[in-house]
DNA sequence: TGTTGTCCGTACAACGTTGTACAAAATTGT
DNA sequence: ACAATTTTGTACAACGTTGTACGGACAACA
């Protein structure tokens, strides 16, 4: 409709100018700060309403804080970082807080990093990151810092939430034991700079150990890419492995898959154990067994651990969650 | 490590002061401006790179551009939408421009949108709006707007891109009829501000209709909750429908869980299709045929049109993508 | 009535850029 | 050698906030 008319931004100073008061009154209104009386507050409130005024992010920026906090994913393929993603929502909820998100994509954290401290926001939660220790105190250094999913319990500068991984790989094998499997083997990320995957395969050999089935133990390593997987999850069905436990559902489900097109029954031929319960695990078709870590109550520490970072906490906190499994057809005792 | 520093952000007068020149200096070669001499403008970034400049965004959305767009996103459930970020990505890569997300989950598109020009973001891809033509509009006229996933032809202020969706409908008809099902209901979302859903359930009518199939018309509303998709599935088998065309893949496979829950075997007693081709839809146990509309491709297309806009088109362009039919196991023709 | 405080509201200097206006220097033409 | 022109670099006023400094009004106390 209209062409290129000149939309002009309402600003403090048109507020002020509503109300009849100066352009301070209304920023010390905005700040709630002290020295403002009833009487000025609302009929500063008045104008801001009628006028449907909102401070400029950008402006705000140049001085005190924005009010925006920045939440970095590894990617969006993954329904489990949709969970997390609504305890940070909820926790944000009765805030005064907003949140932008950013994707590694093709991009890289580091550069996502940057961009979010160039826009000046209030901090940052970095979900699954593959930074080292050191990279991410030198982000914790500039602004307040909440990591999720690195599992960095002696860091000082910053917080971290995480679920109890090893305890996730110990569950699994002892659940696959139970249910009469002994030729466990894991499937596990190939390249990985957290300390997550790590830890669940540890949870899965101390696990297997204890149970006398060291000289089971067998992890196989695949990158992301789902021909890969099949490669990898095809060598561990001509081993003749019993169970498989796999780092995430995704990949269990693609397993699932190529046992499938060999002609091969689950659980009967292979059992297999995913992680982290997503969606996709209760259909009928898949009833994939996983192992919950709660990714909305991982999202809404992530985010409360932030908000008190922000306003002045200095001591770092380290948050653990406890993995529940969910046992489903997936992984039944054979008949 | 450390308590708490001021770790002082490098601007453009420490560059200035680096190479030895005007901070206006710094500033034209970052703009690159006229005026500058070939040697002024290395030295000057000599010392960019020896210093580890980077332009503070909130500062530039002060004056001219940030240099960064927004793309709001509905939700991050559907991994369909992780491919439109992956063109968009891909289309982003060699130009100077950054992206922060928003999504859709407890806040409100409305909400997402103010505060992203709150930000002064220099344009901004909403996909899969539910906002009118006039709200969007309203946000055209105040920053370069690119709608995908919502059919507005008309509009003349913002571009769109589009799923030919009508054809969608069409398209997964035809197939089933040459497979041979005749009684085919589809499987749609309960309330539908965008036109998508519309037109899919248009296109599907056209189709039936153009088989002499039109009794057999039968349009089934769910709302995304997995509860309510299983008893709207339920229904259906229950009208013992041929075949069902859902509306998304996520939807389908949850039918596909609904049947095999209830004993019956896909394709024999009911066909299915989905719609995106997203990855599930290639694993062994679901191998659902799907409607592929390239993500990709549409979010290429979305990033294009928007810098174009950015850069001073003035008249609308719509784009249209023409799906194609990924035929699998669940649509087979019964034995 | 003068003095001392409180309270409320205003003035104004940042913040780090962009972009326009202008001065100085270098180059060209005569 | 001097004016005219072009090229190169600098100065500075925005942009919309925050937060500190300050002034004026009014009440309380002597």
């Amino acid at each position: 409709m209209t062409r290129k008319s000149p939309p002009k931004r309402i600003t403090i100073h048109d507020v002020a100018s509503d109300a009849g008061v100066s352009f301070s009154a209304v920023s010390k209104v905005l700040r709630d700060a002290y020295g403002v009386s009833d009487a000025l507050r609302a009929r500063v409130n008045e104008s801001i309403a009628k006028l449907g005024y909102t401070p400029n992010t950008a402006a705000r920026g140049m001085r005190g804080k924005t009010h925006v906090i920045g939440v970095i994913f590894p990617d969006m393929r993954n329904p489990y970082f949709a969970d997390v993603l609504s305890g940070i929502s909820a926790a944000l909820e009765r805030t005064t807080y907003q949140m932008v998100q950013g994707i590694v994509q093709h991009s890289t954290e580091a550069a996502l990093v940057q961009s979010m401290m160039n826009m000046q926001l209030d901090g940052l939660i970095i979900v699954g990151s593959i930074s080292t220790s050191e990279e991410l105190s030198g982000v914790a250094a500039r602004l307040p810092l909440v990591v999720d999913g690195h599992h960095l319990p002696n860091a000082t500068s910053f917080d971290t939430v995480n679920n109890d991984d090893a305890e996730s790989g110990r569950i699994a094998v002892r659940h696959l034991v139970e249910q009469g499997y002994r030729k466990i083997a894991m499937l596990s990320l190939e390249t990985h700079n957290g300390s997550v995957i790590e830890r669940r395969e540890a949870g899965y050999e101390e696990a297997m150990r204890a149970a006398g089935l060291g000289r089971h133990i067998e992890i196989a390593r695949a990158p992301q890419s789902l021909r890969d997987i099949q490669v990898v999850t095809q060598s561990l069905i001509e081993k003749r492995v019993e169970a498989i436990f796999c780092w995430t559902d995704y990949v269990a489900l693609e397993a699932m898959s190529v046992a499938g097109s060999l002609g091969l029954s689950i659980p009967r031929d292979v059992a297999i154990v995913g992680h982290d319960n997503t969606m996709y695990c209760g259909f009928e078709q898949n009833s994939l067994t996983s192992l919950d870590q709660s990714g909305e109550q991982s999202g809404l520490q992530a985010a409360r651990l932030l908000i008190e970072r922000i306003e002045g906490r200095q001591k770092a906190e380290h948050f653990l969650i406890h993995p529940r499994l969910v046992a489903r057809r997936s992984s039944a005792a054979p008949a």
